[in-house]
DNA sequence: AAGTGGTCTAGACCACCCC
DNA sequence: GGGTGGTCTAGACCACTTA
């Protein structure tokens, strides 16, 4: 619709919001993106022409065309205009963050688990510091081999303080999501440190995974943080070499 | 002096421009805190008295201020302020991994290579495709050990249009660095697709890195691009698993 | 209720690209 | 010169926090 622009269509854009316009702007034209009506490398119409046709003005459009930068759909070119990305991958990652269940969604695939333990223990002293917390602080640990539509893919042991949501004990975790559980007491993970390593899997793991002994393995270990950097939890995932691939981009300072 | 706020001190924001006006903002707020003006922690002015000191609009500084986010220098929080993030590392990475040679820098290494091949080929359709070129034009393939006080440490296989720099072909890469010569030749990386993966080391593989067979390694593919999201090269980076880590950062999507 | 960030607008001028 | 993105402004109203 944006781009034949005949100029009757009704704009789609509710200024009593549900959601802020720029947010629903980026949608509209996220939507116009995946449904093929704006191809890869085609040029959008010029912003002024946006503006009336979504009625919202232009430091708000730029706003929602900007996200959509960072989110690597859209790029400008000065006195020519804006173009839909080309890239292929696109679409899937606009930066990830994303928790095993989500990555499921994404793929379509039905994500499960085992758990391995689900209890709370006192901080040592090093799960402390990690955590810029007292030691002997409550901590719960959980662990547990994840799998997509039933094949085992990682191991996942969390620690995170209990004081953060103190229901986890009671929660199954077979079935919940943790970053879901997290959500619905109020934690927002921002960012994450991690570090990415190959190994050879250890009897346990190899049991686990249904791997051999010292076959390849992905470990990742994550620091999260909210939007403040304050630590949250730390997050150990091993990941069967041959059945998983870590996704990422990487950016040099903008200007 | 942004938090003395006496009122009576000179802008340092020149409105007729060597740079934008929100580029001037969000050095002169890094320069208070690099020098200590502003601590990890503190609070910042109001928005609507910052403009005045600046002798910004509101909009301009909320970019300057929005950037700074980016970079993880300061956060928002809704009816209370701005604050100073308290993570001091920081400064550096909007979102990056550390190069071979930083990595080597950063643990007091000296970084050296052995060449395998730097010669000219022309494309396949598969490298075709991925770099966005002509089937048959010139690629220029660039395969080198890499080593840490001469311990085998990665094989870096880079393919590149040839004519994104001519002269590499003369270039004795054992001491050059390609991400030099690239910059030299005006070319300039904005960001990278990047797949990781482990993997069991196979026969040449091993012989170069000095592991055993079917030890792990850890794979890298990254394809580079520059600001407009045009490929400019394709990279394979395997990492002996055992003598390297890989250090990222993630964050989740704003909203 | 006062203070503060979050969103939004209408209009202006400049810099770059292409004809 | 005409079209397009990039920057900037002054002012308005809303939502959240704190007292």
């Amino acid at each position: 619709m944006l781009v034949t622009g005949t100029g009757e269509t009704v704009p789609a854009i509710r200024p009593d919001y549900p959601e802020p316009l720029w947010i629903q702007a980026v949608n509209l034209i996220r939507g116009e993106i995946d449904s093929g009506v704006l191809k890869p490398g085609m040029r959008l119409p010029p912003e002024r022409e946006l503006c009336t046709q979504l009625n919202i003005s232009r430091v708000t459009l730029r706003k929602a065309l900007g996200k959509l930068v960072d989110d690597r759909v859209l790029s400008s070119s000065h006195g020519r205009g804006w173009y839909v990305s080309s890239a292929s991958v696109g679409k899937e990652w606009p930066n990830s963050l994303e928790s095993f269940s989500e990555t499921a969604a994404r793929m379509a695939l039905t994500a499960s688990s085992t758990v391995l333990r689900a209890q709370s223990a006192p901080a040592t002293l090093d799960e402390a510091e990690e955590l810029s917390i007292a030691p002997g602080t409550p901590l719960f640990h959980l662990e547990r081999i994840r799998r997509l539509n039933d094949v085992p893919i990682a191991i996942d042991a969390t620690r995170l303080p209990l004081s953060l949501a103190p229901d986890l004990v009671d929660t199954d975790f077979s079935e919940a999501s943790l970053y879901e559980r997290l959500a619905a007491a109020g934690v927002q993970p921002a960012r994450a440190d991690a570090i990415i390593e190959a190994r050879g899997a250890d009897a346990a793991i190899a049991k686990a995974l249904g791997v051999e002994v010292a076959a390849p393995v992905l470990m990742m270990r994550q620091l999260v943080l909210d939007a403040d950097d304050r630590p949250l939890f730390v997050s150990s995932i091993t990941y069967a070499g041959d059945r998983y691939r870590l996704r990422t981009y990487f950016s040099r300072s903008r200007s």
